[in-house]
DNA sequence: TTCAAATAGGACTAAAATAGTCCTCTTTTC
DNA sequence: GAAAAGAGGACTATTTTAGTCCTATTTGAA
């Protein structure tokens, strides 16, 4: 259930090796032999980490990616937005409210608020912090109220 | 991202449906044209969900299916788990350690993490809460855009 | 000034997951 | 015993995802 995909999950790999990396461009195939992902899906990732911003490029001989600003300051939203398209937990809660069983819907709303509690959440979870193996479990809130999150386990 | 599939989503109707029947069997019969859903789907839908212990069955004429226990009872967490499987956020973490990129992989835990997270807000959420369908609707936004995505269909 | 190293972008294919349908069997009521 | 229901599984079609490849463009440096 709710599951990332595989793309998205080698992305935050690319990402921690750019990070790890610094400032200076870091070719694809450099990425790709430090992490172990095929070169052309790591192109395909790094090619849609620069269009949405979360990478920059430069191109030519001695080009390369690097991120687009510092891993505390990318959200793991930011990364699924880009390699998945911001979409939303239902299909129908995607459209407003296109549906053929509109008239006899009425649970929409409720998934649309859980929704937007993950990507909270989601936007309070830097790349440093899926980096850095031991961060605070993300607190999560739905309909404003806190809801109680255990800590490791 | 994190979509939860269309068959659950359905899923919730149908339950919303057995809620509102109350205490007495319903046919799937019934359920699917009070939700406009197809038979064979939610025949389905409830055969997965009665094995999960979600909803009772009883056979024979007259039979049909009823809610398990209080709606303020069944979790959203239960109902994904019935109708997608218990499957977790990363493709790796659900198999405990088992991938390719386990040696230079190092952001699994984080991911574990908001795994648990999410699963956790899911429990808390009943599906008295998804029923409940007036709840001031969050427009849904984007770096300022209205998000909609997806084609119709 | 030309070559090689890069990214940009898109088209395409293959594989996997999802959705939906259908058929047959069993149980139960009337 | 007939009809109404669920149980279960097999199957097909569709959609999504993953991954590859080709060509064009940009840039640095010999």
């Amino acid at each position: 259930m709710l599951r990332i995909s595989r793309l998205t999950d080698y992305g935050t790999l690319v990402l921690a090796q750019l990070s790890r990396e610094g400032d200076c461009p870091t070719s694809a195939a450099e990425v790709a032999s430090a992490t172990g992902i095929g070169l052309p899906t790591v192109s395909k990732l790094l090619r849609l980490l620069a269009k949405a911003d979360v990478v920059r490029s430069t191109r030519g001989a001695r080009g390369g990616y690097r991120l687009a600003r510092p891993a505390s300051r990318i959200s793991a939203a930011e990364v699924i937005d880009a390699l998945e398209g911001p979409v939303s937990i239902t299909e129908c809660s995607a459209h407003g409210s296109h549906c053929d069983l509109e008239a006899v819907c009425n649970v929409g709303s409720a998934w649309q608020r859980i929704n937007l509690a993950i990507r909270r959440a989601l936007s309070d979870v830097t790349l440093n912090d899926l980096q850095r193996a031991n961060a605070p479990v993300p607190r999560f809130e739905f309909a404003g109220m806190p809801i109680h999150v255990e800590r490791d386990r």
